[in-house]
DNA sequence: TCAAAAGTGTTCCGAATACACCCATGC
DNA sequence: GCATGGGTGTATTCGGAACACTTTTGA
């Protein structure tokens, strides 16, 4: 790098050196999606610094020098959640000029799904609060922070559409009607409950247990899995997800 | 900025000032798609300097420090196809530590949809070359950009289902067995004419002109546009362009 | 025995599919 | 007239929507 010249190695057609564009900051934003009892859920963090501080904010963090988004992204989802293997997706970038007040820093943008019961988030030096927030009910937040969770909301709509996501957000053992529950918060609409029994078994990647809830009040539900292998030997014979 | 000790703007548990995070570039690369006779076609250029001269890639630029993304992105296409509102929509940021061998940057992927009848690309001093490759037949790029694309054709796959899209790769007078022959390129699937025809229509979305086709060896085919003011009263109603 | 939710079956309707067929034009 | 693609109509099948009904548990 440095002073050798090397302008024009993109279309850039004024004359100036390659170093002089190296005047980015880089960070990672994630919207972290949980499910709880008929609603979706996403977990912020109050901000213990300025710029914002004591703002709600979405979890993040600069991407180091040495670091792949990827990583980037998944460093800060095992950091905050203790969690390893957790279901994540870059969807947008966000790059306004003045997004940030201290200097022009892009943020990819990355959503989240966890089962929420496995951990109890916990507040650390760099939040003084870690929360989770129904989607319908957010505080005002720090940054452009409003609009990422929004246009995090319509792609993970979208995407819930077209693959099998919605288990993510469920324990590994569940009944159909938590996973209805999950798919009528993810598309604020109802389904009624023996056609979406129908569909769902019919594409054969959840699979049934010889289990049953216990302690419930009414006739216990039996409890499925998803069929992970299942459903990837389906999608190379180019079957869809739909719902 | 500076050396004013604003560690922990961010999650960021290491004590480093933030100007030193600076030291990303960030660049914004157009997978520009066309349509012609049956196939679709992204727009390369030959690269005139170092690194990877000669070699061919999809065009891109640094992104300038008071730019926005989208400001970006249609600079570099008005700059290439001299055609002023082009569809063009972001889909992916690439950030591999490697992909770029002077330094750090990140680009931010874009694809786009021209009607290529419209103009002829041309060579320019940041690029010896300019053409149209199809999607089936391309070359060695440079850079990450063979990925690039391939990520860009996957998400163009997905937002044709949903999103009338296909209209931005015809003129504004069509037939409507050049929108089949459109559909069928960007889904490499074959559509029975008659079933593709009433689906099509079905959808109130194109309105019939009261022109037809001129100079044809056979009956000429009545020409057609795209309503988009309609499209639009129908979305707010709620109604999916499903294909 | 009653409330509550699990789970099944059946009917109806509309949309997608598969095809057969006719129409207009240039050569 | 005939090749070529434009354009229409119909019978069939399949999947989704609506909804009535039975089953199993705890209290």
């Amino acid at each position: 790098m440095g002073q050798n010249n090397p302008d024009r190695y993109f279309l850039s057609e004024n004359n100036l050196p390659f170093a002089d564009f190296l005047h980015f900051g880089l960070s990672v934003d994630c919207v972290i999606f949980g499910y709880h009892s008929g609603s979706l859920r996403v977990l912020l963090i109050q901000r213990g610094a300025e710029p914002f501080k004591d703002s709600w904010a979405i979890p993040g963090d600069l991407v180091y020098p040495d670091e792949d988004l990827n990583n980037s992204a998944n460093r800060i989802l095992t950091h905050l959640t203790g969690l390893k293997n957790i279901y994540f997706e870059q969807f947008h970038a966000f790059g306004s000029v003045d997004r940030h007040p201290v200097g022009r820093v892009i943020t990819i943008g990355y959503y989240s799904l966890v089962r929420s019961e496995n951990y109890q988030p916990v507040a650390s030096m760099w939040a003084k609060n870690v929360k989770w927030f129904d989607i319908e009910d957010l505080p005002k937040l720090a940054f452009d922070h409003s609009e990422i969770i929004n246009k995090a909301i319509l792609n993970l709509r979208k995407k819930v559409r077209t693959e099998p996501v919605g288990f993510e957000l469920l324990p590994e053992k569940f009944t159909l009607l938590e996973l209805q529950g999950v798919y009528e918060a993810l598309l604020s609409e109802r389904f009624d409950k023996p056609n979406f029994r129908k569909k769902i078994l019919s594409m054969n990647v959840i699979t049934p247990l010889n289990e049953v809830e216990t302690n419930v009040a009414h006739r216990p539900a039996k409890l499925f899995n998803f069929d992970k292998k299942r459903y990837d030997e389906l999608k190379n014979n180019e079957i869809t997800f739909e719902l």
